[in-house]
DNA sequence: GCGTAATCTTACTCTTCAGTAAGTCTACTT
DNA sequence: AAGTAGACTTACTGAAGAGTAAGATTACGC
């Protein structure tokens, strides 16, 4: 790998390693407690080179969000396209990506669903924004499962709240994944298709639902 | 009412008063960017009395937390227990009581589910605790229904997976009633019920869950 | 009405951090 | 090899806020 001594780096490079020592920093800390000194160090570098680059301890948090909204975003929404041809096959298929990517990215997980709502307009503005953009692509999912269900009487409204449950119901279940090491994203991914999909009520009754069959 | 002049208070009702300020700034707030001076300010009373009583910011927490996840534990067991004779009314009634206790303590809903894992190991086992509690309430209505179903092959693993399942979406929920003011916590467990108990497959194909009869 | 215990306050101390001033060092260009 | 721009540091300042020392006030029993 690279020198041992450290290399001076160009800027672009250092302000994502900037970014991922602040990420693991906030999510372990949360963002008060977070003292930037120690994203420094982590980052191998000193304080005022993260002030230079990401101008305040506000604006290092900003940057947080917005990139791993957007990843989340972006992973759930393709593999949720790519995933077959039915509701149900797109909506396993992005709940299995969304698992993967928390058990992956749990810094990014915890930082973006777990702050407290403290802090000035700018970082809760942009936390809102970034959760609503996560909601908005489940709940397009959604909505397009009941256009082509031909339900109607049911609308917009309905699709952000089962959006709602959803996402609720996936994020905590990564805290049970954390105390039941060893899961898969499929197998978590199983158990909430059994329950939100065909319904506890069914399963009470000894239906089991399984993964649908390659496209 | 009392006396325009600030009375004094015997120990415990000033305490408890104390608790109340307390919860309103940490939730507004967070832990830590909550600022004891408010809280006492809140309160009505002077910084030191906050020290003698509650010992520190994190005893204050500690007992914001421990009363009201007390609190909401009880009401939703109480109303689960009193609810009906089967799974689905015990659901029902939880559920309802659920909504309606966050609706109307935000403030504990927020402080119990919305803080940022950070803080000392003595807030962090607290809250980890007050949360556990919570589960293994939601997790035992579940396990009675799996047992009276008489579904073999589901166990203990299963009911805290759909606890997990069924508090997160509940939670998530919550930020969906406020963006929709007026929904009542019958209209909110309805919804809910569709989904969870139902199952999305056959409410897209025109089943339509209600809520039980009285018993 | 007098003592005293409990309630309550003013006015501090001391630590922790966000943010910055004033540079130093190194790689690359010419 | 000399100049320079961009990467990087040491060593500060200033504010905010947790926690406290020392004592002032009121209720209440007797």
């Amino acid at each position: 790998m690279s020198d041992k001594r450290r290399r001076r780096l160009p800027r672009n490079v250092r302000e994502q390693e900037i970014i991922d020592a602040a990420l693991h920093v906030f999510s372990k800390r949360g963002y008060h407690a977070a003292v930037v000194d120690e994203i420094a160090e982590l980052a191998g570098i000193s304080k005022p080179m993260v002030y230079l680059y990401l101008g305040s301890k506000e604006g290092l948090f900003v940057a947080c969000i917005r990139r791993e909204s957007q990843r989340l975003a972006a992973t759930f929404k393709d593999a949720a396209q790519a995933g077959g041809s039915t509701p149900e096959q797109r909506l396993w298929a992005g709940l299995t990506a969304f698992f993967a990517f928390v058990a992956e990215h749990r810094d990014a997980w915890l930082v973006l669903h777990r702050q407290a709502p403290d802090q000035s307009e700018a970082i809760s503005a942009e936390l809102a924004q970034a959760r609503r953009s996560i909601m908005a692509v489940v709940a397009g999912l959604v909505g397009q499962g009941i256009t082509e269900g031909g339900r109607p009487g049911l609308g917009e409204q309905d699709a952000d709240f089962v959006a709602h449950a959803l996402v609720g119901a996936a994020d905590s279940l990564t805290e049970w994944m954390e105390r039941h090491p060893g899961q898969s994203p499929e197998r978590m991914t199983i158990g909430l298709m059994n329950m939100m999909w065909v319904g506890m009520r069914n399963v009470l009754t000894g239906e089991v639902w399984t993964p649908p069959r390659e496209t």
